[in-house]
DNA sequence: CTGTTTGTACGATACCCATCGTAGTACGGC
DNA sequence: GCCGTACTACGATGGGTATCGTACAAACAG
C-alpha cells in the first residue's frame, strides 16, 4: 500500500465533509519541501532505521504500538516525529491509534533509488552483525 | 583513481621501508568497521555533502585547500575528520598538503548503490534549488 | 635557516538531540 | 458517564556537534 501525503493529511480545502475524518491534523512537509540532509539525518539514527525497516517490510501502515523499540514511549514519539517532519513517513490518526507509512512514492520521485539503497544497506549490515 | 584504506594508511607491519613514506598516520576504520548510521550521519551535513560531491566529480584525490567552503579552516578540518572517521573518505599526507578521496570501492562493497544514490539525490536537489 | 603554505590542536560557545518520567488528552467500548 | 488504550506535551538532563579564533606544527622553496 502506498500512501501519499495529500491522501493522508487532507488540505484545508477538503476538510470535514467526508465521514472518515477523525481528529487532529499532523504537519507534513510537501514533497517539494523535503530536503536530502533532513532525510539522511532522520535515517542516521539506529532506532529510526529500525522503524523504517519495519515499515518497509510490511509495506502497509503500522501503529506506533506495533514497534518493539528498546526505548520509552516518549522517545518513540520523538523518533516518529523526526521521521514525519523530515518527510520519510506519513502519519494519520485512526481512532486511538496513529498509523504510519513510508512516503515511498514521494521519496522515489525526489531521490530515485535512495530509499531502496538505504534499506538494502541496513539489511546487509544487520545480516553481518 | 580508486584508493583503498590499506594503500593509504599502511599497517604497522609494513612501515618505513619504502621511500614514499612521508609522515604521520591517519586513523581510518577498516572496511568491516564502517557503520551505516555513521555514514548517513556524515552525509547529512550540507558542508560535508558539498565535499563529497566535489570528490565524486573529480574522481581523483583533492587537497583540503581545493575546497571553497563558506566556513573557517578549523571547521573544514573538522568536517574532513568526520568523513574520514565514518569511512566515507581516505586521507593521506603528501608534503604540506593532505589529499582526500572517496572510499568508493569499500562503500560499494558494503552498501551497493548507496553512494551513487546519495550523490544523484544531491545533484537533483541542487538542480532544483 | 627563514619564510610561506597547509593543515592541526585547543578552548570556547551556542545549539541540537536522544533519552527519560510524569502528567495529560483523545478516542472507543461498556 | 467512566475506564482503558494509545499517544502527546513538557521539562530536565547529559552528551554531541558545528562554529569560531588563536596558536602551533610539518613540509618545502629559497
Amino acid at each position: 500500500m502506498r500512501v501519499s501525503v495529500d491522501e493522508a493529511a487532507p488540505r484545508e480545502t477538503t476538510v470535514a465533509t467526508a465521514a472518515a475524518h477523525t481528529s487532529r491534523e499532523l504537519a507534513h512537509p510537501d514533497r517539494a519541501e523535503i530536503r536530502l540532509e533532513n532525510v539522511l539525518h532522520a535515517l542516521s539514527d539506529p532506532m529510526r532505521l529500525l522503524i523504517v525497516r519495519d515499515l518497509a517490510r510490511t509495506d502497509d501502515e503500522l501503529a506506533c504500538s506495533a514497534f518493539e523499540l528498546p526505548v520509552s514511549k516518549s522517545t518513540t514519539t520523538h523518533h516518529f516525529r523526526v521521521l514525519r517532519e523530515s518527510g520519510v513517513i506519513v502519519q494519520v490518526y485512526r481512532g486511538t491509534a496513529k498509523k504510519s507509512a513510508l512516503r515511498s512514492d514521494d521519496l522515489e520521485e525526489l531521490f530515485p533509488g535512495l530509499l531502496e539503497a538505504v534499506l538494502a544497506a541496513a539489511e546487509a549490515q544487520a545480516a553481518r552483525d
